[in-house]
DNA sequence: CCTACCGATCGGTAGG
DNA sequence: CCTACCGATCGGTAGG
C-alpha cells in the first residue's frame, strides 16, 4: 500500500507535529479511562491513542500525575461553567441554589471520567487551580448561593460554609453513586433519571425529612 | 545464618502452609492500598507482603477482581455491624436513623481502604453479597429505620426507598469527601471532627435548610 | 505452596 | 517528536 520510504511525511496521518498534541493527550486520557477503566491508564497507551510515540508526552507533561492534574483542572473549569449556566436560568435565590446542585450531578453524569479524575485519590499535592479568580470556583458559587438565600430569608441562619458543606455532601454522594453505577440496582442509569433524582433530593434537603405541621 | 538445605522447613518464617493465607492476603491488600495507593495493588506485591510466592494467591483467588470482591464483602459485613452497634445504643427511631448515617461515615474514616474498594469502580459484575440475610444489609437497615420513623410520625410521608436514597447520598458524599482528603482544606481530618460533622449534617437533613416559623 | 518460565507492558532516558 | 534502549514489574501457567 504505502511505501515505507522515510521521506515525504507530508501529513498522511495526524502526527501533531504542528497540531495541539497536549489537548489530544488530554482527550485520549479521558477516552481511555472511559473505555478501559483507570487501571489501563498509562502514558504509553495515551501516546498510542494520540498517534505519537511514547516519548512524546514527556514534552508536555512531566509524568502521569501532571497529565491527570491537567485533566482535573479542565474538568473543574467545565463544571463551574455548567453550574453558572444552569444557575443563570433561575430567578430566585433558592432556584439558583437548587440549580447549583443539580448541575453538579449532571456534570458528573455527562463527564464521568472527568469526575473520577477530579475527585479520586490520585494526587499527592493539593491541585492548584490557578488561583481561581474569586467566586469562580465551584464551592465558592455554592457558598455565595447559600448566602443569597439567607439574605433573602429563605434559608436558616448559620455559617454559609457549614451549610454549603452539607449541600456539597449530598450532591457529591449522589454523583459518586451514579458515576460508579451503584444505583443501577435501583433502576437509575439515565441522565433524565439522575436529573429528577437530584431535584428531588435537593428539595428534600431544603424542606427537611422531619414532618412539619404545614405538611 | 540459616542453612539453605531444602529439608526441615519447620516454621522458621510464617509460610502459611497451615495458616490462613486467604485472610493474610486480604489484610496485605488493605495495607498495600493504604500505604501505596490503588495503583500499587498487584497480586504479586500482595503475595510478597504475605510472605509467599506470587503463584500462591491463585490457590485462593482466580484473579485480582476476585480478591477485591472478597475484600469488599468483608467490608460490607463490617460496616453493617458498625451501623447495628451504634443504632443499638439509641432509644428513639430518629436517634437510630441518625446513628445509622453517622456510623456509615465513621466506618469510612476508620477503614478508608475498605471503603474505596467497596464503592470504587473496580468490579465488572454486581458483587453478590451472599444473598444477605434479609434486613442485614446496610441499605436495608437504612430503609427500615426510615419506615420506623414514619410509623412513629417523625418523618414525612413518602416511599422509604426514595427518602433512604437521599440519606445515603448525604452520608456517602461526606464519607467520600473525607476519605479522599477533600475536606482537609477545610481543616477536617480527624475522626472526632468527622463524627461531629456527620451529626450536624444529619440534623440538618432532618430539619431542612429552609427557615421555618419555629426556628 | 514453590520453582521456573513465558510474553507483554511500563516509566524513563540518551541522543538525535 | 522519533528511534532505540534500559531495568523492572506484571498476569498467568506448567509441572512438581
Amino acid at each position: 500500500m504505502a511505501s515505507r520510504s522515510p521521506r515525504k511525511k507530508t501529513a498522511e496521518k495526524p502526527s501533531y507535529h504542528h497540531g495541539d498534541l497536549r489537548q489530544a493527550l488530554l482527550d485520549a486520557s479521558l477516552a481511555l479511562i472511559a473505555e478501559e477503566g483507570f487501571g489501563a491508564l498509562s502514558l504509553r497507551e495515551v501516546a498510542r491513542r494520540a498517534g505519537v510515540t511514547h516519548a512524546a508526552p514527556y514534552r508536555h507533561f512531566a509524568d502521569k500525575e501532571a497529565l491527570l492534574a491537567a485533566v482535573a483542572e479542565q474538568g473543574f473549569r467545565a463544571m463551574t461553567a455548567r453550574m453558572k449556566a444552569r444557575m443563570a436560568r433561575e430567578e430566585t435565590p433558592e432556584g439558583r441554589l437548587s440549580a447549583c446542585g443539580v448541575a453538579y450531578v449532571l456534570f458528573a453524569m455527562e463527564h464521568p471520567s472527568h469526575f473520577r479524575v477530579m475527585f479520586g485519590p490520585h494526587f499527592t499535592r493539593p491541585l492548584e487551580l490557578g488561583a481561581s479568580e474569586g467566586d469562580a470556583d465551584a464551592f465558592g458559587l455554592l457558598v455565595g448561593s447559600i448566602s443569597d438565600c439567607q439574605r433573602a430569608g429563605v434559608v436558616r441562619e448559620g455559617q454559609p460554609q457549614v451549610l454549603a458543606l452539607t449541600c456539597w455532601s449530598l450532591v457529591h454522594g449522589l454523583a459518586a453513586l451514579l458515576v460508579d453505577g451503584k444505583l443501577e440496582a435501583s433502576g437509575i442509569s439515565t441522565v433524565p433519571q439522575a436529573e429528577a433524582l437530584a431535584e428531588a433530593q435537593t428539595r428534600l434537603l431544603l424542606r427537611g425529612l422531619v414532618r412539619t405541621t404545614g405538611d
